[in-house]
DNA sequence: CGATAGATCGGCT
DNA sequence: GCCGATCTATCGC
């Protein structure tokens, strides 16, 4: 009988860096909200440079403004009237658009809220993983290293796959889509295999 | 399969 | 008014 023990949790100082670095590092991390959920196994950074970020020109609004706040809070919004959006905040109002998990915590209750039994569907982009993991507009600037959030390192090295950002019409060609490379759970398949 | 329409609403130019 | 950092059902091939 294996005794498993608990990864550590990441730093505070692992969201105070650029996106595009945070993003890249939290391929294979753990997050778990109230005991639910799973492997990242797909994100996607915006930065105040960028045209499709909510936080473009540092422009601030009373709906990004958690996005201005310190690292390492959650920045939840409401996506086309009827899903939701998690996202970690990073250094200088930069995100991460959490878009995909690998189930492996309270699958059972994630089942019953998506109202399906497809565990690769479970949490494969942005709006069913907040469904599955029941995060709301409550959680907007939560600190996601003190609970009922958790964020729970890696192991090792895994292999990383970068593309284009999904869903977008501004800044499309950005390689700012990073997800594991292969995994069944992603929202979509990556073109090439590139690291 | 791939493409598309409809749901549904808050935030903004 | 307009338009999404989306999801699902339902077309058509």
């Amino acid at each position: 009988m294996d005794i498993v023990l608990p990864a550590p949790l990441v730093t505070p100082a692992f969201f105070d860096r650029h996106a595009d670095r945070v993003a890249r590092a939290l391929i294979g991390t753990v997050l778990s909200f109230r005991g639910v959920g799973g492997r990242i196994v797909e994100t996607e950074s915006y930065d105040t440079a960028d045209p499709a970020s909510h936080a473009y020109r540092a422009r601030r609004t009373p709906r990004n403004a958690v996005m201005f706040g310190p690292p390492g809070h959650a920045y939840v919004y409401r996506s086309y009237g009827l899903h939701w959006c998690l996202n970690f905040v990073c250094r200088d109002a930069s995100a991460v658009l959490i878009r995909a998990l690998e189930p492996t915590s309270g699958i059972a209750r994630m089942r019953k809220r998506r109202g399906t039994d497809d565990v690769e569907a479970l949490c494969a982009g942005p709006g069913r993983l907040c469904q599955a993991l029941d995060i709301t507009g409550a959680q907007n600037g939560a600190a996601l290293l003190a609970p009922p959030f958790a964020v729970h390192a890696r192991g090792r090295t895994l292999p990383i796959s970068v593309g284009v950002r999904i869903g977008i019409s501004k800044a499309k060609d950005l390689p700012r889509r990073f997800g594991l490379a292969g995994s069944p759970f992603l929202s979509r398949r990556f073109a090439g295999n590139d690291t």
